[in-house]
DNA sequence: AAACACTATGCAACAAATTGCATAAGTTCA
DNA sequence: TGAACTTATGCAATTTGTTGCATAGTGTTT
């Protein structure tokens, strides 16, 4: 249900076409919640059946025209209620953990591979996050929203170093095991 | 995909019941793998007529009868070929971070009760997951097998002591703000 | 002029996951 | 003796997510 709330999210910022929104997941808060734009702009089309946004075509030149998206009122109130009730903690489905969990029977040394591709992976993520918390929120004052934001992103940020020690930590491990 | 390997994974331990399977996602592998029965015994359909398991009914006292599924050569071949194909990060989809993202859109007094229940929940996650492996792994020889599930709780366990102080970390920022 | 990349929207088919319901036998407790 | 709980299996409907395809205009490069 939440990528409803997602797109309601991105809305209180500023009113976006399905094209904006797919970028604006890719680039901001695509390392918690990502989004193919099919599913953006089907969403978009249930949530303005229900009145939470407004939809309203504009021209423009040299390029196709857009669609642009608005939180309503109603949209605004439905947000609200949701911010209400319980966050569920997101099962991770991380397929690396399950071949941890059956290592005599997996190949070993693509595993290994796997999990080298998987820390450059996170470092690239971690050098994305700390270059935008430079641009967008070193040395700035910031208002509540801009702060949350920041908030989250400094978790993003421990999160990616975390994730590069943990799995740096497990290959040095699975190294010793091999070795003994 | 993944569900079918995290089963195929499963059945290389021992044989088990789409019951059994159920219990033990709950019990081991839910810290990064959580699946209803009803997904569990559609998937093991799906296995049986791939080959990759086959399944017999056994008989017994005072319960009612249960269809245990073995993993077949087919099958431990088919996890082999997975096991060499690229593990994809997943993606959070954590609704919480949605929150941090519009804080001036959503009631904060609910929110911090509900970061306040998720570090509750993060905390009796690390007990589980220190009990088991006080049961299970302290002061052993451990298998090659074992050794690997080892790593991936270590692994869990470190994840949640973070989760627990990266929630309580942004819980003070948010209150700072507050007083901002 | 052709090839390619970018902006912009969307359908259709399929796969995966969730939610709710249904069944059935035994066990335990009040 | 009935209610609640555990073991055990599964269907149906709906929602959510992925993959592939289609269209269409503009700008840039070769």
């Amino acid at each position: 249900m939440a990528l409803a709330e997602a797109i309601l999210v991105c809305l209180t910022e500023r009113s976006m076409s399905g094209y904006d929104l797919a970028k604006y997941f890719d680039a901001s808060i695509g390392f918690f919640w990502r989004s193919s734009h099919q599913q953006i702009y089907r969403e978009l089309g249930k949530l303005r059946e229900k009145g939470y946004v407004i939809s309203q075509e504009v021209e423009q030149e040299g390029k196709p025209n857009r669609i642009t998206h608005t939180l309503t009122p109603e949209g605004k109130t439905a947000l609200y209620e949701w911010s209400k009730r319980p966050t569920r903690a997101p099962s991770l489905k991380d397929d690396m953990f399950l071949k941890f969990y059956a290592l005599d029977a997996i190949d070993m040394d693509a595993f290994k591979d796997q999990l080298t591709i998987r820390v450059e992976q996170h470092e690239t993520r971690l050098s994305k996050y700390l270059r935008i918390k430079e641009r967008f929120y070193d040395g700035q004052s910031l208002n509540l929203n801009q702060q949350g934001k920041l908030i989250a992103l400094e978790m993003g940020i421990d999160g990616e170093r975390e994730n590069i020690s943990k799995i740096q930590d497990a290959m040095m491990k699975i190294s010793a095991l091999k070795r003994a």
